[in-house]
DNA sequence: TTTTGTTATGTTACAGCTAATATAATTTGA
DNA sequence: TCAAATTATATTAGCTGTAACATAACAAAA
């Protein structure tokens, strides 16, 4: 076994300065509340041992960590970057630390991490989904800190959410393409987590009003392009009248096109396609991809918000923040 | 201030079953050391209090944290969710935690960063680049744990590299390009870390064995799509000869593909396009796009076997792991 | 000078868990 | 049956930093 080098502590830093660790530690809290002199005999020795501070022992003694952990299903996954990167705005310049963990769409794996997480004592919890395990809510509930439930706002677990509804955000998507003529369309899904399904839910929904069969056409495995390329092959075998795809993401529909346009079908005449997100993929591509444009990083920054009032202690102002989505219909449709 | 609910410890479940926290404690770690009637009656109680797990005290009495660090520049990169798998599914199999943490690729925030894990009490970190600060190799040093530098092998800061050659990576995909012909090769660049410039040093140097003018045109800003397109445009303003591109990335090439193909010109015909990891999006897209294929996962794992045999004590075989790349040349050259 | 106020440093105690060691309880074996 | 071996549980101590309180040192005011 490798030993880790003793690193040097406090004390070690005071025996050599000739204080008690105390002054130690004022000083690299504010190096003003300790006297001028000192301040520059410590500071030469902590530079010389290169001292590495050492949260454990505050976390032990103390409530509060200064740190909040945040769940995301999966890194590779775009969208989830963004939204990150508006937590991680607001959790910076309020001094906290964002402990990042994934899941994999797995709520299992998601009660294992917050079961990590809340180990180091953190603050609060932003969460992507809204569907947990027995075990996660008792241990939210046992931690007694605050909780966000992310993206989805239709039916919160926990006590606030702030995001988006999935199924009128299908559902208008799709209504919009049926108002254009498509009379066949597919609904794509890949893993069929709880988002999919909300949004084959507005699918269905915006179908039957207007008298037409739903067909779904998915995998288990994660999207990807290529992913959207096999089904859209899949699709055109068993459903051939298809004029129309509805993708629970940009990288199915970035997909089909691709495959659409391998196979000389011509888009949006002869199929129109829609994706959800509104990438810059599906943004910059010929064609404009069609796309439910979601506010991902607003997402993260009200809920980091959110997160760090109710640290604070003041109330919960609106339990369920809906932050709305637009039809980009682009040339895809 | 929010004071969070003072968590049951050990000593709480210790006191319900009428036994000593050092049981829980062992029956936590492993039932089997406990008689069978208490484990039964500890189980009970654990549950009920909802026991969450305390790491602070472990770390505190310098134990093994079982977790390690690793440092990605940015999340949005999906070259390195792709690493960050290889990592985890190895560390994941040995029982480790992974911290992970990110740094906009900037030096001073690697060293934010690492300072925070290392307040932690990591046991090992993975790092993505081979250049730091003074302070970062300091704090490195006096922690005394094993660190591997991925991705670039070419000149190694620290113990041990895994990874291929960026320099020679470039240098084999642009003498591709000259010997299929293009004579104008432009090097698109984004952000210009260290990878991005030892690309260009493996370009300038292929371009120059054969007589060639080489050109850059690069940005600040990191690099997506859209970018690729901005680039192209500009390029054909300053460079109007051009007729070979090799990029950074395959997110600018594919954007450049897109706008060329927005612009009606032909590729390869008129302009042939590279770029460099051979992500999903390039390999679907039509005309196949030419890259360099990294081993990106294998990276990752291979990064965290060394660093989990490092942390067991054994000592450093090779200080550079060469995992290579190939050269893809697709429809796109 | 003495008192009071102010600033700088010191002292004590504590957070929760576990390694190491000690003791009690039980089983085994001759 | 009782010593020895085994198993189960208990006791003790320690890890590092900081809040809270105590004291010392010095300056300003009376």
């Amino acid at each position: 076994m490798m030993n880790k080098k003793k690193r040097p502590t406090l004390q070690d830093i005071a025996d050599r300065v000739g204080v008690t660790k105390m002054t130690i530690s004022r000083f690299l809290k504010d190096p003003s509340q300790v006297s001028a002199v000192m301040q520059e005999k410590i500071a030469v020795v902590v530079e010389e041992l290169g001292y590495i501070p050492n949260r454990a022992p505050d976390l032990l003694s103390r409530a509060k960590s200064n740190a909040i952990g945040v769940l995301v299903p999966s890194l590779t996954n775009q969208v989830f970057s963004e939204v990150i990167r508006g937590i991680e705005s607001v959790t910076e310049a309020a001094g906290y630390q964002t402990m990042l963990a994934h899941y994999g769409y797995s709520n299992k794996v998601e009660e294992q991490r917050i079961s990590y997480l809340l180990s180091y004592s953190i603050d609060g919890l932003i969460l992507s989904e809204s569907q947990h395990t027995e075990r996660t809510l008792k241990m939210i509930h046992t931690a007694g800190i605050p909780v966000i439930e992310m993206m989805d706002i239709t039916s919160p677990a926990i006590e606030q959410a702030v995001g988006f509804d999935n199924v009128d955000a299908a559902y208008r998507m799709v209504s919009t393409m049926i108002k254009k003529g498509y009379r066949h369309i597919v609904y794509f899904g890949a893993r069929m987590d709880v988002r999919t399904k909300l949004k084959q839910k507005g699918y269905a929904k915006a179908m039957q009003e207007h008298g037409l069969v739903a067909n779904t056409v998915f995998t288990e495995a994660a999207s990807s392009f290529t992913l959207g390329a096999a089904l859209l092959q899949e699709t055109l075998a068993k459903h051939p009248k298809t004029d129309g795809i509805f993708c629970t993401n940009d990288d199915l529909a970035i997909g089909a096109i691709f495959e659409c346009q391998r196979l000389g079908i011509s888009i949006p005449k002869q199929i129109g396609i829609a994706g959800f997100h509104g990438l810059d993929a599906g943004q910059i591509m010929q064609p404009n991809l069609a796309s439910v444009i979601t506010p991902r990083e607003k997402i993260g920054r009200v809920s980091a918000e959110q997160l760090l009032s109710r640290i604070k202690g003041e109330p919960i102002e609106d339990k369920i923040i809906d932050l709305g989505f637009n039809i980009h219909q682009g040339e895809s449709i």
